[in-house]
DNA sequence: CTAAAGATGTCCT
DNA sequence: GGACATCTTTAGA
């Protein structure tokens, strides 16, 4: 069958030398990209529209502040990388690892505005609320089926799951504070939001 | 081995 | 604004 346009034009995923940056500029450039999720025939596709900056041995927030464990040890691996961990007992969080290899650092995705996909992310997150899909780093994992199955997924191959440029860019207002549900590394504000867009998780 | 916290979300008051 | 679900990871004994 014949398609008579498409929603959003293939892109090529953005490349690894996007992620071998300093991470909070990595961050703070994520901000209006699309961040795409295939399974099979499903494309789900959003637009990041929030995120956090997390570091290293200078980050007390960051899981990365007391050296590698078996559970960070994809922020020690190569960039363009996702980083997936677990936590609360039932939540899923989803980070893409930037910096050279050796060296910690990953990006949050903590929201994201929905733009393919959307019933297949309302069953999933069991939710009619398209604003309510995504506006959180655990919703967004899970509107995006993230598991523990994508961590150390390499991001650069374009397939399963992967970030794109988008087509259209705007001028953006980009808003920066704290970062969210965490004790310490508070005086850092590492939090980067599209000021004013709905689909943020907190305002 | 044991315990406590956790980059959260949902439901309740 | 607050309780609570739920379990992995990590730190400490």
């Amino acid at each position: 069958m014949k398609r008579l346009y498409r929603a959003s034009v293939p892109l090529n995923p953005l490349a690894r030398s996007f992620y071998e940056r300093d991470t909070v500029r990595v961050a703070k450039e994520l901000l209006s990209k699309v961040l795409v999720r295939r399974i099979g025939s499903t494309v789900l596709e959003g637009i990041i529209v929030e995120t956090e900056a997390y570091g290293g041995e200078n980050d007390p927030a960051s899981h990365a502040y007391r050296g590698p464990t078996r559970r960070n040890r994809v922020m020690y691996g190569p960039p363009g990388h996702a980083y997936v961990y677990f936590t609360y007992g039932m939540h899923y969080c989803l980070n893409v690892k930037t910096e050279p290899t050796g060296q910690p650092g990953a990006v949050l995705m903590r929201a994201a505005q929905p733009i393919r996909g959307i019933e297949r992310m309302k069953k999933e997150r069991r939710t009619e609320r398209i604003k309510d899909l995504a506006n959180g780093p655990a919703k967004l994992a899970q509107a995006f089926i993230v598991t523990k199955a994508l961590n150390g997924h390499d991001l650069t191959l374009g397939r399963k799951l992967f970030i794109v440029e988008t087509t259209n860019p705007e001028p953006l207002d980009i808003a920066s504070t704290s970062r969210i549900g965490i004790r310490v590394g508070l005086e850092k504000t590492w939090r980067f939001f599209i000021k004013g867009n709905r689909f943020v998780s907190k305002q």
